[in-house]
DNA sequence: CGGGTATTGACCGAATCGGTCGATGAGAAT
DNA sequence: ATTCTCATCGACCGATTCGGTCAATACCCG
């Protein structure tokens, strides 16, 4: 990728926003080249000059995703916020501060972890093998759960809320630019309901 | 798909399935005839002898989802049914019953509605006017949504429900049977949670 | 104007595409 | 046993698309 850093940054989003969706929605095989240039907005020759080849352009896919995500991470991650709502709050922001620099990483990220295809899968495997680490400082543990009325489950709320944000980001349409301040107040809203339902009397502000 | 009729059920249900999970994962275009048959079960002629052309299996699946769907709801749909908690249950039980007989289905019918090659676009755009009464039968207005407690909106518990299924529907691995009554209990489990904490305590009995 | 260099259209052999067809073989009927 | 039927498939067709190359052009800076 070193041949793309003295681009504009709008072309380098570009290219890459437009690599990503497509190896995102197709998968490695079915991505053809052509389509990946046609999306990145740039001829198929120019995807070679930059990447070298297909493979390779797959793999500094891979690399430019972990480094965004980790550098969101070290940012925004904070041990010492132990409420249950507030945790997920922080991890939203995290998702959708990658969200908004990079629309398609996240989907690509998930995409990874089911290609099959035998010309990526092992660098795949290491790949992931080797981010281990950072899925547990993610991993929500040490969350406060007192909080809770008897009778509620907080993993059940805690897959509520993560589907629900899943569902607002798939809901965003692929074409116009993301508008976080929109999809945090929606997401607030919720988290307030079930906040102010879920939670004892007297630890509602 | 006459030629499928004299065909052991089985084999039948193998053959739709692989073709409507091509499709769904694919998209037309990319979705080639060889992964089609690989993913039925046979060989790529015998795609052709029963189905004639790639368009013609397209279109013909099509119209057995759309068939599917509408047995299914005719069936299940009862339109006295008004309170929030059980329309929404009848709904999923739809659902659900389309998923356990071809678990493809849903996931063909969203995947249509984003087709734009040209080849086909055009029956699409046809298919889904032709059957919007069906839709407005499943609207799922004439609910009955007094039974909130102030400051609970039906319009976001609905999304959140509707998202949780979603999350449990994609959830399930797409190699092994779908369990029907695993999935029920655990929509259940969480419809009766919000229940519990959104409605007057009148109603809660 | 000259000299890089960023960018591309045209092109390559190989692979894959949608689709065809003759060979094979199991089963039913005679 | 023999013929007939027909489901099934491997091998093949011409056409298109694949990943990848390269000579030529467009463009920029001095």
């Amino acid at each position: 990728m070193e041949k793309l850093a003295h681009l504009p940054a709008d072309k380098q989003k570009q290219i890459t926003d437009g690599a990503l969706l497509s190896f995102s929605t197709n998968g490695y095989k079915k991505a053809s080249v052509s389509d990946i240039a046609a999306a990145a907005g740039i001829s198929k020759a120019m995807v070679f000059h930059y990447f070298g080849t297909k493979k390779e352009l797959y793999l500094d896919l891979m690399q430019f995703c972990s480094d965004i995500v980790v550098e969101a991470v070290q940012e925004k991650f904070d041990p010492d916020i132990t409420d249950f709502f507030e945790r997920i709050r922080m991890a939203s922001a995290i998702k959708l501060a990658v969200l908004a620099r990079h629309r398609a990483i996240l989907s690509f990220l998930s995409s990874m972890f089911f290609e099959q295809d035998p010309e990526v899968e092992p660098e795949i495997k290491a790949f992931i093998a080797s981010s281990e680490g950072l899925r547990n400082q993610m991993a929500l543990e040490g969350m406060d759960v007192s909080k809770f009325k008897e009778g509620v489950d907080p993993q059940t709320v805690m897959k509520i809320l993560v589907r629900y944000s899943e569902g607002i980001v798939s809901e965003q349409p692929n074409s116009a630019a993301i508008d976080p301040e929109a999809i945090v107040r929606e997401f607030d809203e919720v988290m307030e309901l079930l906040r102010n339902h879920f939670y004892k009397e007297e630890y509602l502000h």
